[in-house]
RNA sequence: GGCAGGUUACCCAAGUGGCCAAAGGGAGCUGACUGUAAAUCAGCCGCGCAAGCUUCGGGAGUUCGAAUCUCUCACCUGCCA
C-alpha cells in the first residue's frame, strides 16, 4: 500500500503494520452526505477499503446521517445547513453508490452503518456528560482546521466546532460495538480521525489507529476531481460515463502513473511497463488509456467503459465521420450526450446552448467567434448558420464540438 | 447589550456620487504549438445579435444620477459589558 502511495500518515506505523499483519482488523471509513453523489475524493477511500477487504480485513462503511447534518468545517467558510429530509435522501443515494465497490455478502461481508442510528437517540446531556467530558477545548481549538477558521474572518459556529466530537463518537461506538480499531480517511481528516483515537483511549483505555491517504494533486498542486470547474462525480446522472472516461483519459503525463498506482489494481510490473512506454512513446497515451479504462470500469462497470471507449474512438481522431457506421455513431453520440431537437432547426448558437456545450447564447457566440465551435468536425464561423438537411448524419444526427474535446450530439426529430 | 470594522462577479481583491458591467490576480474557456499531455504565447471571461437589461449581503430612501450617501434588517470579525 505504501508503494501505491496510499499512505500519507498513520498513527504508530509500526504497531499498525503489526496489527494488520497479525490478522483481520476491523476498519471503518465515513462518508458524509454533503451532495447527492460521491466524488473523486471518496473514490480514493473506496479503493482503499476494497483493498483492505480483499486482504481479509473487515470493513465498515459509515454514511454520516448525523455528521452530515452538522457539516465538517471547511477552511473557507461555514456550511449552509441542509434539511433533515435532504440529508436522509442523500444518505440512501450514497449507500447505494458504495455497495458495488465492496462485497456485502460473501464470507467476509462489509457492513453499512449510519451514525444517525446511535447519535439520533442520544440526549444533549448524555452527549456532554459521556462524551464531551473527555474533550479539552484547548486540544480542540488547536486542530488545524479549527485554528484556521478562528484565525480567519469567518470564525466558526459551535456546531461545526463540535463536528470532531461527533466523529470521534462514531469511532468509539464502532470500537465498542464491532471491535473496530482502524479508521481511514483523506489527509485533511487527520484531526477528526485522531480525535476518535484519543476518545477511545480516554473513555475505554483502548488502542486504535488511523491511516490517512494523501491528498492527490496535479503537478500544479491543484486537487484532482474537477473538470471544467465542476466536480467529477461518480453518479452517471451527474457525470456521464463518457465524460468520466474522458476526464481520466486527459490526465497529464506527470500524474498518470501516480493515479494508476492509487486507483487501479495493476501490478507493479504492469505499471513500470506503462511508465516506460509513457517516457518513450508519450503520444500514444497508453498509460492514460489504461487508467481511464480501469477507473471507468470500476465505477460504471465494464459495459459502460467499453461504450465510452468506443464513443471516444468514433468521435476523435479520424475526423471523417462518414467512415463511421450508423450504429457506432449513434452509440457514440448517446454516450457523449444526445439532445433531441425538433425541426425546424435553430441556428448553431442555439443548438450549442441546447446541447449544453455552453451556458448561454452569449457564450456560444463567443465560442464561435473564437473559432472554437465545430459542426460535424468542421469549424463553424457564423453563429447564425442553420444546419441543412445535407448536414444531418444518417438523416437525423448532428455532431457538435466545442474546443478540442467537448462534444455533444443532436438528434433531429421531425415536427 | 454597547462600540468599531466588514459583506463586491467562481475565489482572492480594488473601487468611497457620474468616465463602473465594475481595476488587478487566480481559476476557467478558446486559439496557436503539440500527443485528446505539460509549459508558453494570444484572445475571451454577467445576460442580450443589438438597442439595452440585471448585478456590488437583503429591503427602504436621498439624488438628475449610487457599488459609493442615509435608514433599516441579516450575517461575520474584533474590543468592551
Amino acid at each position: 500500500m505504501e508503494w501505491r502511495g496510499l499512505v500519507a500518515h498513520s498513527t504508530d506505523a509500526d504497531a499498525l503494520a503489526r496489527a494488520l499483519a497479525a490478522g483481520p482488523v476491523t476498519v471503518y471509513c465515513g462518508f458524509d452526505p454533503t451532495a447527492p453523489s460521491l466524488h473523486f475524493g471518496n473514490l480514493v477511500q473506496l479503493v482503499l477499503l476494497r483493498r483492505l477487504q480483499r486482504a481479509g480485513h473487515r470493513v465498515i462503511c459509515l454514511v454520516g446521517g448525523s455528521t452530515g447534518l452538522i457539516g465538517d468545517p471547511r477552511p473557507s467558510s461555514e456550511r449552509a445547513l441542509k434539511t433533515k429530509e435532504q440529508t436522509a435522501e442523500w444518505v440512501s443515494r450514497i449507500q447505494r453508490q458504495i455497495r458495488p465497490f465492496l462485497d456485502f455478502d460473501g464470507e467476509n461481508p462489509a457492513l453499512m452503518v449510519n451514525n444517525l442510528d446511535w447519535t439520533g437517540p442520544m440526549s444533549a446531556l448524555d452527549f456532554l456528560r459521556d462524551i464531551g467530558k473527555h474533550f479539552r477545548v484547548g486540544t480542540m481549538i488547536k486542530k488545524e482546521i479549527v485554528a484556521a477558521r478562528l484565525a480567519g474572518d469567518e470564525g466558526i459556529s459551535y456546531a461545526e466546532f463540535s463536528y470532531q466530537i461527533l466523529q470521534a463518537l462514531d469511532f468509539l461506538h464502532l470500537y465498542r460495538e464491532y471491535g473496530c480499531t482502524l479508521q481511514t480517511g483523506g489527509q485533511d481528516q487527520w484531526g477528526n480521525l485522531t480525535a476518535g483515537v484519543d476518545l477511545i483511549r480516554k473513555a475505554d483505555g483502548g488502542t486504535a489507529h488511523v491511516l490517512v491517504t494523501p491528498l492527490l494533486t496535479d503537478s500544479g498542486g491543484v486537487k484532482f476531481g474537477k473538470s471544467e470547474g465542476n466536480a467529477v462525480w461518480l453518479s452517471p446522472e451527474m457525470t456521464s460515463p463518457y465524460a468520466f472516461y474522458q476526464y481520466w483519459r486527459n490526465i497529464e503525463d506527470a500524474s498518470v502513473i501516480m493515479l494508476l498506482k492509487v486507483l487501479t489494481d495493476r501490478t507493479q510490473d504492469e505499471i513500470d511497463e506503462l511508465e516506460t512506454d509513457l517516457a518513450e512513446r508519450p503520444h500514444l497515451r497508453s498509460a492514460q488509456q489504461v487508467l481511464a479504462r480501469d477507473v471507468t470500469a470500476l465505477v460504471h462497470g465494464d459495459a459502460a467503459a467499453d461504450a465510452a471507449i468506443a464513443a471516444a474512438g468514433a468521435l476523435f481522431g479520424r475526423g471523417d465521420l462518414a467512415g463511421t457506421d450508423r450504429e457506432s455513431l449513434i452509440a457514440a453520440l448517446s454516450e457523449a450526450g444526445l439532445t433531441r431537437v425538433a425541426e425546424p432547426l435553430p441556428d448553431i448558437a442555439h443548438l450549442m446552448h441546447a446541447a449544453g456545450l455552453v451556458s448561454s447564447l452569449s457564450e456560444a457566440r463567443r465560442a464561435i467567434a473564437e473559432g472554437g465551435a465545430y459542426l460535424n468536425n468542421v469549424r463553424v464561423e457564423d453563429a447564425e448558420l442553420v444546419p441543412t438537411r445535407a448536414d444531418l448524419l444518417f438523416g437525423s444526427y448532428l455532431l457538435l464540438r466545442r474546443g478540442k474535446r467537448t462534444v455533444a450530439g443532436i438528434e433531429v426529430t421531425s415536427g
